[in-house]
DNA sequence: TATTGTTATACTCTATAACTATA
DNA sequence: TATAGTTATAGAGTATAACAATA
């Protein structure tokens, strides 16, 4: 951020141009995306990629990834709610969330407690200690969205996030 | 349906039994997805999931994944580059690139020949059947597309991909 | 020394099927 | 019959490290 004021207004585009040179680089040669450039799957898969990894970086300190974060801030927004229910809320198969539960559990960040109204099911808590964690993986992971908002810019990053928001 | 007529009184039954499964879905309490709804990556990812997911049933009858799909299409757009070369501008592993090109060969569809001016590397080609089969596969895919605009919108589609285009 | 293609390993994630205990 | 949680398995994808041949 500090080093940005050295090199006036057009630091965002330069470091772009930069980036983009380097990447060309890189690639030594311009090379044709065919129709690959009408696949909006394609682009959408290269900024997840480029997501999921500055994500696991920059919270490698709390080894935390994306979905591990998701179960425990969807935990924390409706707790006792149900493994079914959090499954289907993200979007993961129950059988895989059971695995992920095991290791949140394992680490002290979540318990599994018995329903009162269903005995098929668990209510879902964080702990003392997952609440008190969570609480600087949040800080973390709105670090990460800082790296975003920068490689996308502010106003492209939020048109992003509200044509998004309503797919799911 | 239409089975449902034939079975009489017990048409009821059904009728209560689906009645009831639909009053279990809407009391099922709606769920906060916290801090999540400000996260990009969350909502990234569940896009490209359901895009995943499309692409593949679409592209069912030809077997053919979003990655394997990718790779005929540039090395089509691009004939005779390297390995190296396609790996870093689709992203992906040099290491993987190798198996997916051991599987799209061992189908006839691509072909690896000696680089004229470097022994170390592979010229990558499309043979005649993998051109035949690539045609049929461009049109499914572009089906699959069709899907996705059904689904966001024509408008907020072609947003989306410009807004990523420059992202790569 | 660096790069190209390759092999190998470990881990994450998706997709299914089946099982149990409840409902 | 259906659902909740669980176990198991197969396959795709990511991340690394190492190696031989070549630049």
């Amino acid at each position: 951020m500090s080093d940005r004021q050295l090199t006036g207004p057009s630091t965002d585009l330069g470091a772009t141009r930069i980036a983009r040179r380097e990447r060309m680089r890189r690639r030594r040669q311009v090379i044709d995306l065919g129709v690959l450039d009408a696949h909006l799957g394609y682009f959408v898969r290269r900024l997840q990629v480029w997501i999921f990894q500055d994500f696991v970086r920059t919270l490698s300190a709390f080894d935390i990834r994306p979905a591990q974060f998701s179960v425990l801030v969807v935990i924390e927004a409706n707790q006792g709610l149900s493994q079914a229910d959090l499954a289907g809320t993200l979007g993961i198969e129950r059988a895989r969330l059971v695995r992920l539960l095991d290791g949140l559990e394992r680490r002290g960040f979540t318990r599994r407690k018995a329903s009162p109204i269903d005995r098929r099911s668990h209510a879902l808590f964080l702990t003392e200690s997952g609440q008190a964690a969570l609480k600087r993986i949040k800080a973390a992971a709105a670090e990460h969205e800082a790296h975003l908002t920068e490689r996308l810019g502010a106003r492209k990053r939020e048109a992003l996030l509200s044509a998004l928001r309503d797919f799911v």
